[in-house]
DNA sequence: AATGATATTGATAATCATTATCATTTTATG
DNA sequence: CATAAAATGATAATGATTATCAATATCATT
């Protein structure tokens, strides 16, 4: 997987914000680029596993991709504005992994979301 | 919606952790409560709407639903075999109340799951 | 009880994101 | 160039979720 993927994360960059698959299909055909829809969905899960675009999911269970600058991280969010601010996990990935060593566990990942009231609400 | 709900949170409750709605269903008729897969659907939207229940969601985007429990834990689920393991979480909380200081969030409430592979698997 | 209004149910079909196939094309290698 | 291996993409299959809608159950009023 090596020729499409930068013309996927370079739409993903152009797109702004979150993405989903599909529309970065779209945006790739709008393009001039058209590649197909499986290539966009391998090149998508290549990045999110090598942690170059963050992943998070819609309430209807869709999956949105977002160029990662940072690493992996978490988010804290809003839930009466949608503010949404990236947080540093460091400790939480620690404890994960301890907690999974403990239980035979391997190959762990996680899921941490943090919600609340922003200053302005 | 008054019938079914209490039968499928009665469900979800025998089912120990985390059930899918596909889950729940075949439960139900297992246990000689067969009932509509379009009534768990609603029931368990219900339920979640009305925080009497968790939704989460596995790597694959399906909809994971469990009986909001009385004390604060998490989980640890094999993404294999379903195998579930409460944990404890004070070293999340503690991180999750500083993250939340620290940019002025109020009423912070959090999700956090952890996923791998079991021993066995 | 009987009637009509309203809400719930569930079998079934439709939706749609994601995944699996697999033939074709491209790239690597000697 | 010749061959093998990897990537691509058109297409079909999968499967969870949602939409329909006719049949039932529940409620309210006479
Ligand atoms: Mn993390
Ligand atoms: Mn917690
Ligand atoms: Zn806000
Ligand atoms: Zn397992």
């Amino acid at each position: 997987m090596s020729k499409s993927l930068p013309a996927v994360i370079t739409t993903l960059e152009r797109a702004g914000g979150f993405a989903s698959a599909q529309e970065v299909f779209q945006l790739m055909r709008k393009q001039g680029k058209p590649t197909g829809l499986a290539t966009v969905y391998r090149a998508l899960q290549k990045a999110a596993t090598d942690n170059t675009v963050d992943v998070i999911r819609k309430d209807d269970g869709e999956a949105l991709y977002r160029l990662c600058a940072t690493g992996h991280h978490h988010h804290l969010v809003c839930t009466s504005c949608g503010k949404t601010v990236e947080v540093e996990g460091s400790a939480v990935e620690k404890w994960a992994n301890s907690v999974a060593k403990n239980n035979g566990f391997k190959k762990v990942s996680h899921v941490v979301e943090l919600f609340g009231l922003c200053q302005k609400c």
